[in-house]
DNA sequence: TTCAATATGTTGTATAAACGACAAATTTGA
DNA sequence: TCAAATTTGTCGTTTATACAACATATTGAA
């Protein structure tokens, strides 16, 4: 129940990493922030980088998980059925969270941001559903999470592509009498 | 001449205790910012406050030395004379810091500030002597500095008092003429 | 291409920071 | 005014971080 509560070094290293790094993804692109720079703008050594993250692309994929579950806003979620209203709010969170990334310089990375954003729709979904269905078995609420997870990120990518002529709520109703 | 540089970790463990003091500083009364406070918003341990400062008292005199030091700019003074640039610009330095500071809530507290600011300056004036007057003892420099320190001061004080009328540069420069 | 410079990961050892417990002082409010 | 709660300041032990040195990529300019 109750976990060994970690370090709050490693808590405030961490927090220290990600902001350096957000930082600099503001400035520049991907492919041009190093280690080094991280670690400079994080006031910390190299050495510790390499304590918390297996390299740059592990500090990407956690850092974009950790801001795309702030937007989802999980703990909402918490004993929550899959209806209208939290299905809107899940597509509200990508649209948000792809348009706070374009702020950041993450060109040629866009597969591997479609994969995590994805990931963890898979993961919210699928708690949904157990919460649901409490007696259906696993295999099949697994499966049915992949799909409307799929479904809903291609979803946001046709949005954006269609030009946004309805806003995110207008679109993502269009389909939700087919969903549950 | 080149010291044993101070580990990083105690450099950014001070940044982030000052950091945090100067944000809680502008939310509430310095008399009711505890410990706890600062090293809750640091994300540090209280100990490790004590480690580093005697107490919030010995805080508040080093981030103010610190911000003032900032505004003075020292590095610019190096080989420096005692001119009429320098003074004004020192004195614009004083008037932009307690500007600064009104935003602060540090009420009773008045004479510490006096006390942290005036110090600062006789170590800035004692400093361009020095360079000025390579050859005169000791003694007399010290002397001149604390005249000097509190006359700049008390400009300061009877500049605000009077309602500000004239521009801080216009106001100093009326007394250079019988400085230099 | 070549080679110098820079970046990446990995180690063992030294040190700052976390913890939690403590007594003493101060604040609060009944 | 008194008692409870909070804050302060300190100490010994454990742990995360710094460092420096290293081999190995990767980059970039001649």
């Amino acid at each position: 129940m109750t976990q060994p509560k970690t370090d709050p070094r490693i808590l405030r290293t961490r927090k220290l990493i990600m902001d350096s790094f957000m930082e600099l993804s503001g400035e520049k692109e991907f492919k041009d922030i190093t280690v080094k720079d991280i670690t400079t703008e994080a006031m910390i050594n190299r050495a510790t980088f390499y304590y918390h993250f297996e390299d740059i692309y592990d500090l990407l994929e956690k850092v974009l998980s950790e801001v795309l579950l702030v937007n989802l806003d999980c703990e909402f979620y918490k004993n929550e059925k899959l209806n209208e209203e939290v299905i809107v709010s899940i597509f509200m969170a990508i649209t948000n969270f792809q348009k706070s990334l374009s702020n950041r310089c993450h060109r040629g990375y866009e597969d591997t941001i479609a994969r995590i954003i994805r990931e963890q729709l898979e993961i919210v979904f699928y708690k949904l559903l157990c919460n649901q269905h409490p007696t259906k078995d696993e295999q099949s609420l697994k499966v049915t999470a992949v799909m409307l997870s799929w479904g809903i990120y291609g979803a946001s990518v046709e949005w954006r592509r269609s030009g946004k002529k309805v806003s995110p709520e207008e679109y993502i109703k269009l389909a939700i009498p087919f969903l549950i």
